[in-house]
RNA sequence: GGGCGCGUAGCUCAGCGGGAGAGCGCUCGCCUCACACGCGAGAGGUCGCAGGUUCAAAUCCUGCCGCGCCCACCA
């Protein structure tokens, strides 16, 4: 068995071996019918364009922490895969694709794109899913969701006429966001804003009566050809004469009204504004207020219609704006440039496109005053918990704000709207396709051209996959699911409206009892960025591939790494290779000393307690520390902590301690030392690694199978706290112990090797050191002789001549440092407030501190006077 | 204009009321029979600045400076 143990570790090798095998004995799969407590997580879905980025490693490695470590505890752990069709993503892919090939989607026509998608789809839409399995997620890949499937574009179509019929989703001609490149309406929260440096310009119009002429101001200079009004405040008592007048527009002799609106501020330009309703949703408020016409003066490429006057005609909007300036500045107009004027402007979350304010005919809402209460009540009263917290507040402002959101989209992949329409214009909503208006009975009815937003069916992902609106046995067992995680970037375009839609569909269907919140709780991880802190981009360079690094240095170093980092305060998680280098190294570490355990025919038993040595019982004290602080880490959803405390009991303590000074009864010990040793190390790694295997899932299976305990560490116990097994007084003795190694260690440190073999310790230390002479000499490289030494705890034999000057310098500089401690702590024992006030245990900490200080000074004085310093 | 996060060793971060820490990098010494993806020893920090609270502040409070993010209809 140790002969197949190499000195590396090779993560490829147990990749391939273990993930098909975990799969295949369907330690994944989770059993809706059984007795144990259920913990159910949905995946956050990737979109089916994607490849694996750092922020999906992190968030599944997170996920996968989580899962495996319930599945272990005994709970019936079910994490829920899956895609998403993201709309306009993957359009916009599939239609570049087709450019490629000279085709232009509209020449092929709706059916035929959208059956190209789903080619596409079945070609590179599993992709991903490998990707996620490289990373070892232990997901159940037979209950793997799309959100195209048939199940869930059922859930699509119920949760739309459910919405329609509570009178919560409607039709409506509104101003929406589109983007002129993928031709489509987007949300709000599709628009992402970005100050950029732009221009004001002032112009004037003249009052139709040639009374005068009234100023106004624009970003937009172009869209003044489709103003329809002028706005001021009705308390501004300088235009109060003015309110009811027209100005005359310059380009086409239109007289445009001067109209009072109350959301003019008096303070800003002068005080007047221009409205363009049909380009401006503040105007377009303004104009519904008012009763302003409108005037759309763009087509969906946001160039210029037949609305404006010829000579504009045809232009591109950033044309038109140039345009525009040149005849106002004819006409003498122009009263100011201000440039560059930094504001805010919209663009597109797929495609940085500029976002135009258009009206593009009738759209589908969802009205959100209804949902958001009992949505923002879930939050409040804790029946959802947000991790860390501060996300809690941040989702009920942005609650507070919500407006209505617009569903429709003017692309071809998605989900059809469900409502089919009748040449008299009546709604047929249904969930399955009608033959007739549900209203007047005729059969002429054609289904409405757009589909539904991608987070339309996002939102159902916690229960649409586990088989919503049937009531399967799924759903009861795993509904409401335990936890969601993802990064905070997507609470309000996901979080929110899951939330949403949970509490209202959900609790509208007769099966449920009890709540129908989607999840118990939400961790909100930080984004990854790279190793400057700045975000990981193609044109930055700076992208570092998780497949990449799984190939190079193993899924277990990567996981290792996102763990390592994962602090749930952190907004920001800087990655490098380096930090995935580190990890690889604590596996091939944690490889080694397995190996050495192996080879010492260590088997996980322990021996009984009276039989242990101090060594042992150092090594199980440090393990059950190790064990609590693991649980309570994992308990706060500190992985970084849990990561930190397994790497430091692994490495400084079971090897670099526990290891170096087992090699004496491991070599050269008797047969039952040996045997109490090897087993000792092995049980206590063994338990290691399923405390660590939820972390780095292969490195642990592919060592714990070598100890020959069952099937596989995934269905392995999870180590609970043994507190039986601290021991403060092993811990003490061994400490002293240290102590020695330490010091001679450091003296040596300073002396030419060949010179430091020769090593004195004190009288005082032979109770402490004497049981352990054999293990302090291994460690040391020394020959340990005893003898009365002054003051010095350990001299070390040198020839005359030798420099000791390094030596004496650091002694000098380690002086200086424990003298103004000392002083410190002096003078805070004398300090009548601090101990009138200070807590009993800290006085005597101090106390004990300046002791130990005090002794410490007098050794280094006692040693640089032996050097004759 | 509001809100949030962050400023601690060269880099990236942990610590968040009583002795300044880790990883990487750097210096020195070691191919010591688990591991050079390693072992040992070091150098390196007025804990952003200024006040305040406290016997005691990197840690709590206030203000300021700097960086980042989110939200908001100021044309």
């Amino acid at each position: 068995m140790v002969e197949e143990m190499p000195s590396q570790y090779d993560p490829a090798a147990a990749q391939a071996r273990w993930y098909p095998q975990w799969v295949e004995r369907g330690y994944f799969g989770a059993d809706a019918g059984s007795d144990k407590p259920p913990f159910c997580i949905v995946l956050p879905p990737p979109n089916i364009t994607g490849r694996l980025h750092m922020g999906h490693a992190l968030n599944h490695t997170i996920q996968d922490i989580l899962i495996r470590r319930k599945r272990m505890q005994g709970y019936e752990a079910l994490w829920v895969p899956g895609t998403d069709h993201a709309g306009i993503a993957t359009q916009v892919v599939v239609e570049r694709a087709l450019r490629e090939e000279g085709i232009d989607r509209r020449e092929m026509g709706r059916e035929a794109f959208v059956e190209r998608v789903w080619a596409w789809k079945e070609r590179f839409g599993g992709e991903i899913v490998e990707q996620v399995k490289a990373l070892g997620a232990s997901c159940d890949w037979s209950r793997e969701r799309f959100t195209m499937d048939e199940g869930l574009s059922q859930a699509v179509r119920v949760a739309f006429v459910r919405l329609y019929e509570a009178g919560l989703i409607y039709r409506g001609e509104r101003l929406v966001n589109w983007c002129p490149t993928d031709h489509t309406g987007l949300s709000d929260s599709e628009v992402e804003h970005e100050d950029v440096d732009g221009e004001l310009v002032t112009f004037k119009y003249p009052l139709a009566d040639g009374s005068g002429d009234i100023e106004v101001a624009t970003t937009r200079l172009e869209t003044m050809l489709g103003d329809t009004g002028i706005a001021v405040n009705p308390k501004d008592e300088r235009y109060a004469s003015w309110v009811g007048k027209t100005v005359r527009h310059p380009f086409d002799d239109r007289e445009i009204p001067i109209v009072a609106d109350e959301s003019v501020d008096m303070e800003f330009g002068t005080g007047a504004v221009k409205v363009t309703p049909a380009h401006d949703p503040n105007d377009w408020e303004i104009a519904e207020r008012t009763g302003l016409p409108h005037i759309n003066i763009f087509d969906a490429n946001a160039t210029l219609n037949d609305e404006v006057p010829q000579e504009f005609s045809g232009l591109e909007r950033y044309v038109a704006r140039e345009r525009v300036r040149e005849a106002l500045a004819e006409k003498g107009l122009i009263v100011a440039e201000e440039r560059p004027y930094r504001h805010a402007v919209g663009h597109c979350y797929r495609c940085r496109s500029e976002v135009e304010p258009w009206i593009a005919g009738k759209q589908w809402f969802v009205a959100v005053d209804e949902l958001k209460g009992p949505a923002r009540e879930a939050v409040k009263d804790g029946r959802i918990r947000f991790t860390p917290p501060r996300w809690a507040r941040a989702y009920d402002t942005w609650m507070e704000g919500l407006r209505d959101w617009n569903i429709s989209r003017q692309l071809w992949w998605g989900h059809r709207i469900p409502v089919w329409y009748c040449p008299e214009q009546h709604e047929t909503p249904a969930t399955q396709d009608p033959t007739a208006c549900a209203e007047c009975g005729s059969t002429d009815i054609v289904q409405d051209e757009d589909v539904l937003d991608t987070w339309f069916s996002s939102q159902l992902w916690p229960f649409s996959t586990l088989g919503w609106p049937e009531a399967t046995q799924d759903l009861k067992s795993f509904y409401p699911t335990s936890v969601m995680v993802t990064a905070y970037d997507i609470i309000y375009l996901w979080v929110a409206r899951m939330i949403m839609s949970g509490l209202f569909l959900v609790d509208g269907d007769e099966t449920r009892t009890g709540d129908t919140i989607p999840f118990e709780q939400v961790v909100i991880h930080g984004i990854v960025r790279d190793e400057h802190g700045r975000k990981m981009s193609k044109s930055l360079g700076n992208v570092i591939d998780p497949l990449d690094m799984i190939e190079r240095y193993g899924a277990d170093a990567l996981r290792f790494s996102l763990a390592r980092m994962a602090s749930p305060d952190q907004q920001n998680l800087p990655q490098s290779e380096a930090s995935i280098e580190a990890g690889r190294n604590f596996a091939n570490k944690l490889w080694n000393a397995a190996r050495l355990v192996l080879r010492s025919g260590g088997v996980p038993e322990l021996p009984p307690a009276e039989h242990r040595s101090v060594l042992e019982r150092w090594l199980l004290s440090r393990h059950q520390a190790c064990v609590d602080a693991v649980n309570d880490a994992l308990d706060a959803d500190e992985y970084a902590e849990a990561s930190q405390a397994l790497y430091r009991f692994v490495w400084s303590e079971f090897c670099d301690w526990g290891l170096e000074l087992a090699k004496g009864r491991l070599y050269e010990g008797t047969d039952e030392e040996k045997a109490a040793t090897a087993n000792t190390f092995a049980w206590a790694l063994e338990r290691t690694l399923r405390l660590l295997h939820p972390v780095m899932p292969f490195v642990t299976e592919e060592i714990w199978q070598r100890f020959g305990r069952g099937d596989s560490i995934v269905v392995a116990a999870w180590p609970e706290s043994a507190p039986e097994l601290a021991d403060e007084d092993a811990e003490r003795e061994f400490g002293a112990v240290q102590d020695i190694v330490t010091d001679i260690r450091q003296l040596q440190a300073g002396i030419p090797t060949e010179l430091s073999k020769n090593v004195t310790l004190a009288e005082d230390l032979r109770p402490a050191a004497e049981p352990w002479l054999s293990e302090v000499q291994r460690l040391t490289g020394a020959e340990v002789a005893f003898a009365q030494l002054e003051g010095v705890r350990v001299d070390v034999r040198i020839s005359d001549g030798t420099d000791v000057g390094p030596i004496l310098r650091r002694l000098e500089k380690k002086l200086a440092e424990v003298d103004g401690k000392l002083g410190r702590k002096r003078a805070k024992l004398a300090n009548e407030g601090f101990l009138a006030k200070a807590l009993p245990e800290v006085i005597a900490k101090e106390q004990r501190s300046v002791d130990e200080l005090d002794e410490e000074a007098g050794r280094i004085r006692a040693q640089l006077g032996r050097l004759g310093g």
